[in-house]
DNA sequence: TTGAAAGCGCTACCAC
DNA sequence: GTGGTAGCGCTTTCAA
């Protein structure tokens, strides 16, 4: 029923062995054998059988692309960057050398981050890229390492991109991870330098690297200003979602109405923000600022009041999708920061 | 190296047949048998070979999710429903009768669109989810047409998913589209009904269905409304991108002055139209009124004052991994609107 | 209920 | 440069 590699091998007269050369293309083959057997191949519509030359190859093209939730720009943004770098400019399909990177999202869950792993070492994939904060539940993260010590031993390219690195990395090729301690950090002092001193904190999820490494960098920039009251007073934590940052900012709102401004752990955080401000009749930046992280684009056209750190998302998708290519070098020692920049937009000011 | 079958059939001492009967759990074998080979899967900490389990049984467990630009939420939510629905609730690791559900980015290009389904096509995928707005050019309906047959054909089940019918669709199983003509109409007939008369309207990329079947539906709303000016004047074409609704806003001013409406072809071209209008100084909704298309979560806390159709997308989402699970029975005929609810937020009045 | 064995379609090694 | 061919690790009859 299928057209197999021997079917083209006789149509075209000669070996399979020889047919598979030509589609593998590396290997010599002479220019008019090539001619027959790419002729033969578009007039039986042949479509190599992708598991039985995973198996004899003991590879597969297939790259997978971890996210912690999809639907936010913030991992579409990246994945989407990875993926066009690993498939390649025009998608060439003749060639065979091209992979099939694809996204995972495992919606935050470790559970499911463990079974796409699995499901990915059974397809022995040719690369894995983890994105975005990671659990720090011990237990996980010794499966993790465990899972990814098994991947690289078998041959899986493993990248960390905007994921802080792993206690004991050298499973992992390279790791791309931003400064979300810095960027808070200087999220925090803008604010302070404007003269705000009742900064509310929306934090994401306790258990993340991401949201404690931003809290840390906020909570240096306080101590540094000499603000020391009961820190968790303004910190309320909540998931990284848009009515996580509208409920939080009711909170804070009860817990102190002197706010003059509030931090937020992520752009769709800040989004709740604005939106609870505005509904209790505060007005951005008038009486209280925000800012976010991230600068996901659609926070930008909205909100030019929202001072946000720009996150490289799509730059360090792509540098994760080279290195998974082998286009880039991985770095001495596999890591590498990824610096975000800080962006004022509007004017801030300070309620009176 | 790597552990197979025949060490954990060695182990249990058993056949590999047995193991291979116990792992895929669809053949009677003795429970006391069952214990034995679990227990060295688990000692050996066997992972099954995909691909030699592929080729074997010539099928496999992947399932491809093909959008058109996964940094907008809008694919973002309905490929994480169907891959949430397809891989399961807890992504059970052990049955063995798992999916590998993967999102695939085709960045609206026609040809990777098309590699991504002979990939997938390699792969031998059990199944293929097509989201969103489809090509017009007749070559590539007929390459996509041709292609999806021979998925079909070689036993991958297809759906379409948010969008529209195949022209001959008896290759795919099932369609769920949405109603893009009429909640364009509805959005218009609105904006009428609030007295708007001189409407704007960004439309989409004029190759795309959704562009087009939107557009008619606007069309037919200012028909019906006795407004016959030169259609054109007043819609400008663009990307789905929030740029592109800049773009054509600060073009429909100089276009027309006493513009009172915009409606946009999406909710995130919306955002570009609202920045716009806001840097010409005109509000919102006093000044001009603003409708979209999608109801992005983001755009809802953004601009209560936004008209949008609520697009079901994470159930539409949800419904096609249903599909493609056989949890939910294909409708005869193999289509299924989806519609689409009109959400009036805020005040949207004319400017008098 | 279990085992033996014949492939699945391709790659890669070894000859020629 | 090209052909022959032995596996790759699993599934699935067919027998027992």
């Amino acid at each position: 029923m299928t057209v197999t590699l021997a079917d083209v091998a006789a149509r075209a007269r000669v070996s399979p062995a020889t047919v598979s050369r030509v589609l593998n293309g590396n290997y010599p083959v002479a220019a008019d054998t090539r001619e027959r057997v790419l002729r033969a191949v578009d007039e039986l519509d042949y479509v190599l059988n992708g598991p039985a030359s995973s198996l004899a190859a003991a590879t597969s093209d297939l790259v997978g692309i971890l996210v912690n939730d999809i639907a936010d720009p913030f991992f579409g943004i990246m994945a989407g960057a990875a993926q066009t770098e690993i498939s390649g400019p025009g998608g060439s399909a003749r060639a065979g050398c091209e992979k099939l990177a694809v996204i995972c999202n495992t919606e935050g869950s470790p559970e499911r981050e463990l079974t796409y792993l699995t499901l990915l070492q059974r397809q022995r994939a040719a690369a894995v890229v983890l994105t975005g904060g990671a659990l720090e539940d011990p237990g996980h993260i010794a499966a993790m390492s465990a899972k990814l010590g098994k991947l690289a031993r078998a041959g899986t390219t493993v990248v960390l991109c905007g994921r802080p690195p792993m206690p004991d990395g050298d499973q992992v090729l390279a790791t791309l991870a931003f400064d979300n301690r810095g960027g808070a950090r200087r999220l925090t002092e803008h604010l302070l330098g404007l003269g705000h001193r009742r900064i509310g904190y929306v934090a994401g999820p306790p258990e993340r690297t991401t949201t404690r490494h931003r809290l840390e960098g906020h909570r240096a920039a306080l101590l540094a200003a000499g603000i020391d009251e009961p820190q968790d007073r303004l910190t309320v934590h909540g998931s990284y979602a848009r009515s996580s940052g509208y409920t939080a900012t009711v909170e804070l709102l009860a817990r102190e109405p002197g706010l003059t401004a509030v931090l937020a752990a992520n752009d769709t955080v800040a989004l709740g923000v604005c939106a609870a401000l505005r509904e209790k009749g505060l007005r951005i930046p008038e009486d209280v600022s925000v800012a976010g992280f991230d600068d996901l684009p659609f926070a930008v056209d909205t909100w030019p009041a929202l001072t946000t750190v720009r996150l490289p998302l799509a730059e360090a998708g792509a540098r994760a999708g080279r290195l998974v290519m082998g286009k880039e070098a991985a770095p001495v020692g596999g890591r590498v920061g990824v610096e975000g920049e800080l962006v004022v937009r509007g004017s801030t000011g300070v309620r009176r």
